[in-house]
DNA sequence: CGAAAGCGGACTGGAATTGTACGATTTGAC
DNA sequence: GTCAAATCGTACAATTCCAGTCCGCTTTCG
């Protein structure tokens, strides 16, 4: 398992969508028939997006959101971030001092590495990268 | 967030205890004092991995557990697999066709890169390396 | 002014996860 | 041969979390 959200998903969805055509301004209407959405639900995931920084919010009539930067400044990790909050693959690593056990744990260390690893991953992934396009390398490396 | 389950982190604090003496055999009360868990749920937890191959079992007095395999031929993906079962960080990466959305979704190869990379941090990691002892790098390398 | 569109919050139904308990079964020890 | 120790398998209660929806308010264009 090891799951992300199924907002988290759709959010990418919608991002790639807003970025096929960057600089244009969706209503939010438009974007969830696009993704195959509710427009409740979409509304909802854009909300969030546009609250983490990710897309500009235009109100009013005409109104609708835009990529508040470049899609290759946009990584999957920025996403993740906006929609499932701080990262860490376990509670301790991006809460510390909320378990009971981390004075004897042992294990505490290793999860924060492999939480690293698993940022480098989403954030080698930029929106333009996920354009239907040809593909290339992440580019990964740690050292522990 | 992008958390993994508590049950899964508990384990890996009992594997790294069953670890630390390798070759005995571990009651399951032993076990939980040590990680500080209820006996049921280290029980629990130990009855898994068990099941998963990841320890063998004795039954009957002075039974218990001890590593199926050498510590350093156990890794995190094992153990995390064994909690959660099939890897994949998306439902449709995992279980393909269980999303209506597949036919045109576009994003489906990015996660299943991710995952991909994801599964390699963890496959880097191994019990012996999880001992607090001197720690080695993660090795990871990715081709998309 | 009125319609269109985003903003914010609340709410609910359901699913997943956690943690626990109990009887059955196996095995070693005396 | 009997007893006690220990796991196995299953089932269950409680809780937490998440997805999805709705409604009233505010903003802006025509």
């Amino acid at each position: 398992m090891l799951r992300i959200g199924k907002l988290t998903d759709y959010a990418t969805v919608l991002m790639t969508a807003l970025a096929a055509e960057p600089g244009a301004v969706h209503a939010a209407a438009d974007l969830a028939q696009r993704a195959h959405l509710e427009p409740a639900t979409a509304s909802k995931i854009l909300k969030m997006l546009a609250k983490a920084g990710l897309l500009a919010s235009f109100r009013g009539a005409t109104g609708g959101y835009r990529l508040a930067r470049a899609a290759d400044q946009i990584t999957l990790a920025d996403i993740v971030a906006a929609m499932e909050g701080p990262f860490g693959m376990t509670e301790c690593v991006s809460h510390a001092g909320q378990c009971g056990h981390e004075p004897h744990c042992g294990v505490r260390g290793n999860w924060r590495r492999v939480s690293d690893v698993v940022e480098g991953a989403l954030r080698g992934v930029t929106l333009a990268q996920m354009l239907p396009r040809p593909r290339r390398a992440i580019p990964v490396s740690v050292e522990a």
